[in-house]
Order: structure tokens, then C-alpha cells, then sequence
DNA sequence: CGGAATTAGTTGCATAACTAACTATATGCC
DNA sequence: GGCATATAGTTAGTTATGCAACTAATTCCG
């Protein structure tokens, strides 16, 4: 039992993940002063599409870590604000294919740019090293609490 | 400008924050396993009464990282499941006081272990330097993003 | 071939989040 | 003392999350 000694007094934080809370709050700010009307989770949304466009909302589901009725309802705002579209798949007809619109390409360089300087302001004072040390332990720990199916 | 460097495609996961999501979806569970019938956000209520009784909502929302429409409703939730009580208190009559019932102490050790026990599982294969950095790194950019008052 | 099992997505329900606007009490200052 | 301001908490409205139950299309396999 190597972690007997983890402080019970420090675990909340740790659980509700209130740095990344505060990233989120934060941008979330950022895009409403400069008039941009989405919520940062649709905003999650679209930056996967950006890197990758007409992915299934099967595929934004395991890149975004949420589960399918999240993804179905983002999916369904996303598509009331006309910046993304869903396309049956030919092969195979279960499958809705999400495609951004052109609204949306145009989003992409704005907010992306507001998110790097967000994390920037985040990371102000913190070691490079640190960084990936603290990014590998995260990953860690969702490793150790998602099975492979 | 230290982290220009900082790649985009790492962004997301660093700002959902999907470590924590996953360890407090693995602790709901073990709640519910257990027939222990409160969510998480509850339970982090809870968390800081066990550790202060009596507490004010308004205190309660900085420790919790919470607005206080959200400490209200939680607290709601809490007294229908007659697991806390507000008591107004005398010197301030705007202020209620939240105080832990009997049952609610019931749950202490209980919950707690569970919590812990959940955390050895997420921190399995880590080093504690290690947990070390990372609590470091995220109280610092909670800290870089929220403005003293 | 055809029924069972799997996969993709949707819907319903309860809880929780944030914002903004509101009430009530307390404090500060002229 | 009395009005302006600040503080504690509540309410309303929109969005998001998790779970469970559902439909429709596809695949597996006897």
C-alpha cells in the first residue's frame, strides 16, 4: 500500500479537478467578452473536429472522453447554432458523421489562439518539466480507472 | 513567453479535466455499489463539515470552489435527505449555519475509506514525488486564475 | 438464411453548473 | 438617524452530465 500516507485533508481538490475548473471558467470568459456565444464544452467539440472533421459522434465520445447522450445533445446545440452538420455515413447507416460548417472553420483560429493564452496565463510560473510531469500523472490515473474494454 | 511551445493537441484533455471526472465517476460508483445513496458533489459537501461543523454556505463555497446558487441547491438536496441542517445563526441573521445530522456522521468513515481507497487505485504506479509535482502544478494555475480579492 | 447479439444513436429523468436578477440583513458614512 | 453600499442567501433560466431504457442498423454464427 504505497499511498496509506495520502493526506485525506487534500483529496478534494484532487477530485474535483478545481484547476481545471478554473481553466475552463476562465476561457469560458475570454470567448463571451469577445462575443463569442458557445459553451466551452461545444467548444470541445468543434476542437476535435478541427483536427480531424466528419468524425463519428461514436469517435467524439472516446476523444472527449464523454458518453454518447453527451455527445448527442452537444451534437444537437452545435447543429441549432448552424456550426456543425450530421451526414448518415453511406457505409454503414447507423452512423452519423459530423461535419463543421463553414461558421465554424472560421472560429477555429480565434478561439484557438484565446485557449493558448489562457493556458499561458494558467501555466505562468510553472516549469516546463513540471508540466509534463503533472500531465503524465493525470494520464496515469485515468489509465488506472478506465478499463480496456 | 515561456510555453508558446505548449502543443494544442494536448489542450483538451488538461482542460476537461477527464483524471478527475474519472476518479469521481469511480468513487459515484463505489458509492452506489455500497447502496450509498449521495452523488459526489454531496458527498464533497459533507467532506468539509466533517472536517468543520457548522460551517456558512458562503464559507462553504470558497472551500468547495463553488457560486453559491450551487452551495444552495446542494444544501438543499442535503437537508430533503436529512443529512444537514441550516441553523440561522444569532450574531448574523442573514448567515445560516450548516451542521451535520446524526446520519450524515454515520457516513463519515465509512465514505471516506471509499475515497481513499479509490484514490490508491487512481495513484497506483505513481511515485509520490510525483503526486507531489502535479498537486503543486494544479494549485498553481487554480492560483494564476483566480484573482485575490 | 435467419434469429441473437452487438453497435450507433436518441430520449427521459434527476442532479448540478453558471449567470443574472432578486430579497433581506448589516455596515459605513455624512 | 438615514441613505448608500456591501454581504448572505434564494430564485429563474439555460446548458451539461450520468444512468437507464429505448430504436434502428449491422454482424455473428448455427
Amino acid at each position: 500500500m504505497p499511498y496509506n500516507e495520502f493526506k485525506r485533508g487534500e483529496l478534494y481538490s484532487f477530485i474535483t479537478g478545481m484547476a481545471s475548473t478554473a481553466v475552463a471558467r476562465r476561457l469560458q470568459k475570454n470567448f463571451k467578452q469577445a462575443g463569442i456565444e458557445i459553451t466551452i464544452e461545444q467548444w470541445s467539440v468543434l476542437y476535435h473536429l478541427w483536427k480531424e472533421d466528419g468524425l463519428s459522434q461514436q469517435e467524439l465520445c472516446s476523444r472527449s472522453f464523454r458518453d454518447k447522450p453527451s455527445i448527442t445533445r452537444l451534437v444537437d446545440n452545435l447543429e441549432k447554432l448552424k456550426l456543425v452538420k450530421r451526414v448518415p455515413s453511406k457505409e454503414d447507416r447507423r452512423i452519423n458523421l459530423v461535419y463543421l460548417t463553414e461558421a465554424a472553420r472560421k472560429l477555429q483560429e480565434e478561439t484557438l489562439n484565446m485557449a493558448n493564452q489562457t493556458l499561458n496565463e494558467a501555466l505562468e510560473g510553472v516549469r516546463n518539466d513540471d508540466i509534463e510531469v503533472c500531465k503524465a500523472v493525470l494520464q496515469k490515473v485515468y489509465d488506472n480507472l478506465t478499463p480496456i474494454p
